[in-house]
RNA sequence: GCCGAGGUGGCGGAGUGGCCACGCGACAGCCUGCAGAGCUGUUUUAUAUGGGUUCAAAUCCCAUCCUCGGCUCCA
């Protein structure tokens, strides 16, 4: 049973979709108008898991992302490169792709752009003026925040007067009170418009979640996710502006990740304090990037630091010694087994009750509000056992480690890690085991003979080639570095 | 000003009343020709501060200090 912390509640509650076996949710994507960051991974990865984890759960997940392909950010920086904003657009959605497949991040179900939707958010609004929700002032159209009368209710709070100093004088002029927010803003000249039943002009940010939202996952979905700093106002004029029309709630558990800071700073462009995911994933594998972002529960802070990347580095390394070491086990079973059929023993019950912990112990965690720190900690203590076993070189059979092999997998699918190690061996990889095989043979004569020059030579030049050699007391080993 | 999150060992990071996180680092040992990996053990009363409740508190209550975030674009 699933729990999940509820920004609307403010509690975790237990998880019931509203469609049994499917789970529809809607993460807010990135305006693409520069390079994302770790920022931006943090809550991409953060969704990733909790989408992943549903699937490991057997959930049809249905998940929408999109693109806001037009905003002022768009228009300035267009303006800047003496581009389009389509042009723009197309180029950072390209990259935001290369960065996130890279980053193992799972393409959602589908990825709509705000510009692909003109025409159902002009139906939109023209319903909310209808109903009087909405007005229109000088070809714009602005919400009208009074009259919903549970605005505030996701952010318990409301705009106060102080922030109407800071708003665009034009935009102030024209709202009946300084809490209204656009919904459609006239055009100004050089600027990117569409027809209106109010002239030319282009949507406000908030109104492509609402009538993206409901176009693809209907109302309401299960989930909405994005970054703390989406609830206001982000969220909050979304309720206003679905609710407003639909009378039913928009959205059943609203959910959160917290920042990504730098000394303890949040990690914005505006801050300057940031990295891209190129920087970042050229300097540490993918990998490692995200076992850095998932060491922390999805609603914690963390805070980066070269420090903490070398520590996942280090993490992760284990992981992949210990599935390696299992490997190697399981592969060199079936050789015996194939000559001696072995019967299980104690030491194979040991560690099927060990896996049967591993997985209790890993769904307890990600069931309680996707804690994936703890759902790490399982697997440490699940593979010091293994490892323990396995160093001991107790004879285990080949089905107790294929199955601890399996179940390792799905754990890894969940949060996306140790995926290469997983993979069977190319034949590629037949032809080079070959001729290693056969340097390791050369190399442990001249060990046999004292020759530890020889020995130390073969080494030192596979290591300069990607490859490790390792002796194990059973015999040597070797492993891409 | 208003709203919110949080302060845990050398470091990261869990934990909502009683026992143990987990990892990184450090130290010692096993193994090894050396190295690596792995294993075993150690890292003495870690829970911002001061009170309080309780047989028992990191965990509940009160006060104080500090940090960060939202209220403007932001994942």
């Amino acid at each position: 049973m699933i729990k999940i912390y509820n920004t609307l509640t403010r509690k975790k509650e237990t998880f019931k979709p509203l469609h049994a076996g499917e789970v529809r949710m809607y993460v807010c994507g990135p305006t693409v108008y520069d390079s994302s960051h770790l920022g931006h991974a943090r809550s991409i990865v953060a969704f990733d898991v909790i989408r992943r984890y549903l699937e490991y759960k057997g959930y049809d997940v249905r998940f929408i992302q999109n693109f806001t392909d037009i905003d002022d950010k768009m228009i300035q920086r267009a303006q800047e490169q003496k581009t389009t904003t389509e042009k723009l657009a197309t180029k950072y959605i390209q990259e935001y792709f290369e960065d996130f497949d890279k980053l193992g991040v799972k393409r959602a179900t589908g990825f709509p752009k705000a510009t692909e939707h003109i025409q159902e958010m002009i139906e939109h609004i023209q319903k909310l003026v209808e109903k009087s929700f909405a007005y229109e002032a000088n070809g714009s159209v602005y919400f009208r925040v009074s009259k919903f009368k549970n605005y505030g209710k996701l952010s318990r709070q409301e705009k106060g007067e102080k922030e109407a100093e800071d708003q665009d004088a034009g935009e102030v002029e024209e709202k009946e009170h300084p809490q209204d927010f656009v919904l459609w803003k006239a055009m100004k000249p050089g600027e990117p418009s569409w027809d209106s039943p109010w002239g030319k002009g282009r949507p406000g940010w908030h109104i492509e979640c609402s009538v993206m939202s409901k176009q693809y996952l209907g109302e309401p979905i299960d989930i909405h996710g994005g970054g703390l700093d989406l609830v206001f106002p982000h969220h909050e004029n979304e309720i206003a502006q679905s609710e407003a029309l639909s009378g039913q709630p928009f959205v059943r558990y609203w959910m959160h990740n917290g920042f990504l800071t730098v000394n303890k700073e949040k990690m914005s462009k505006s801050l300057g304090n940031f990295f891209t995911i190129q920087e970042i994933t050229a300097k540490y594998h993918p990998e490692v990037v995200r076992l850095f972002l998932i060491s922390s529960q999805y609603r914690s802070p963390i805070d980066f630091s070269d420090a903490q990347l070398e520590e996942a580095k280090t993490r992760l390394a284990r992981i992949h010694n210990s599935i390696d070491l299992l490997q190697r086990h399981l592969r060199e079973t079936r050789v015996e087994e194939a000559k001696n059929p072995v019967k299980p023993s104690t030491v194979d019950s040991e560690l099927w009750e060990a896996l049967s912990t591993l997985q209790t112990e890993f769904e307890n965690a990600m069931d309680d509000d996707f804690n994936t720190p703890i759902a790490l900690a399982s697997l440490n203590t699940f593979l010091t056992k293994m490892n323990s076993i396995l160093s001991r070189n107790d004879s285990v059979t080949a089905g107790t480690l294929q199955k601890i092999l399996e179940i390792l997998d799905a754990i890894g699918e969940v949060f996306g890690l140790y995926r290469q190690r997983m993979k069977p061996e190319s034949s590629d990889e037949g032809v080079t085991d070959g001729l290693v095989q056969l340097l390791i043979q050369l190399r442990n004569q001249a060990r046999k003979q004292k020759d530890f020059e020889t020995a130390d030579r073969i080494r030192d030049q596979l290591k300069d080639l990607g490859i490790v050699l390792e002796d194990e007391k059973t015999g040597t080993v070797w492993k891409w570095a």
